[in-house]
DNA sequence: TTTTTAATTAAACAAACGTTTAATTAATTA
DNA sequence: TAATTAATTAAACGTTTGTTTAATTAAAAA
């Protein structure tokens, strides 16, 4: 009853985080015991406080680690400056993040009230960090006449509800390819701010960011 | 040790409900006991037993008084028949009759998953009931031209999703008042569907039911 | 090869869990 | 008023919970 032969430290760790994720997931933080993670990952539960030191931890590390993946992703993005362009890329990227990824959005969304204080204010931190990037596209949309004169906040929140919300419904192999959706959800979200079909495909032609439907 | 001065069963009963949907929404189902249920209530734990079976058929009761209520509220109003003035009127409702219960809301999305097969079915369909009638709204515009020609289905998820998750950010005494979201958010979703301003006035000022901003 | 270190385990801890039982009494009915 | 019913309780049931302890051994370093 030793070390397990063949396996590193590291393989466990992420093991560990894949299989938290997924309970959490499926049952919720705190439907999910430390007995049932170690079962998936096939170690005993003492295993586990070797990676986290309490199972509160290993929530905040599970919500940190999606955050901070998300918030790399679109840094590493190539970001058109023109606000119609830029909210399409927004909307784009956004589906094709999260898309894949139903999991870490479920539990990064019901499972933050579950978070104490400390870790609750850093991930909040972190979202609002991602969410500004929204906020300054549908400001200089407005400022620049290109987007209806409602609240950027507001929008804000209303487009992101949009889009995350995919995952609440969406399942693979159904009427909609993720493609699709991508395009049906980009063009409600400029329709939204009040964008015309005439002015998007324009607009979208000119700069070489297009990937709009035929 | 025995029934209350004073008391009625019904009044019990339905504080238990109370605090019942309360402590879900602050804390998730799994993670409430009945013992702090009975707390909150101000009676002995096994009194809860007296009005449900198992902790599970409380929360079922829970998430079926609201959908009951939901239905029950949509079923009474007078609804518009032309398409622009049917959605303005849905998006009207659905906020009206959801910012001023945001634990039933959250329950109800968050729990779901918590309810076994039986009472999950059950729920699913009040709730297809109910999204039912926007997309039968969405049909007709798009059948009649006055919408953009986007799936239904598609659209109706999106600006349910828009709409449910006004109660995942709102905060009483904001910026924004219960008004100001109305008029906001009804225009966000005329727009998502491709009704433009002039056209969204216009119907408007034509039916009775004109509640927009000047 | 020997020593050290790090990963893993079985077993146990007190606390909290959902639920049941049997007793008690206020309100209702006869 | 007397008998019955329904609401409530204290106490206990066996399980499960998150976490700790002390022992064990594969892998890495010397």
């Amino acid at each position: 009853m030793a070390r397990k032969a063949g396996t590193t430290s590291q393989d466990t760790e992420a093991r560990i985080y894949a299989s938290a994720l997924n309970l959490f997931a499926q049952y919720g933080y705190a439907a999910v015991s430390m007995r049932q993670i170690a079962a998936e990952v096939g170690v005993n539960q003492a295993a586990l406080y070797h990676y986290t030191p309490t199972k509160q931890d290993l929530l905040a590390g599970v919500l940190r680690r999606h955050m901070d993946g998300l918030i790399a992703a679109w840094q590493a993005e190539d970001k058109p400056i023109e606000p119609i362009a830029a909210l399409d890329h927004f909307t784009r990227f956004h589906i094709r993040y999260h898309m894949p990824r139903p999991d870490e959005i479920f539990v990064s969304y019901m499972e933050l009230r579950s978070l104490e204080d400390e870790h609750f204010k850093a991930i909040t931190t972190l979202r609002r960090d991602y969410e500004n990037g929204l906020r300054d596209i549908l400001k200089r949309g407005m400022d620049s006449g290109a987007f209806n004169r409602i609240d950027p906040a507001l929008s804000a929140m209303a487009i992101l509800s949009m889009l995350t919300g995919i995952t609440t419904w969406y399942k693979r192999g159904g009427r909609f390819s993720a493609a699709d959706i991508e395009n049906h959800y980009s063009q409600l979200a400029l329709s939204a701010v009040g964008v015309d079909s005439e002015a998007m495909r324009q607009t979208l032609m000119e700069t070489e960011q297009c990937s709009m439907p035929a």
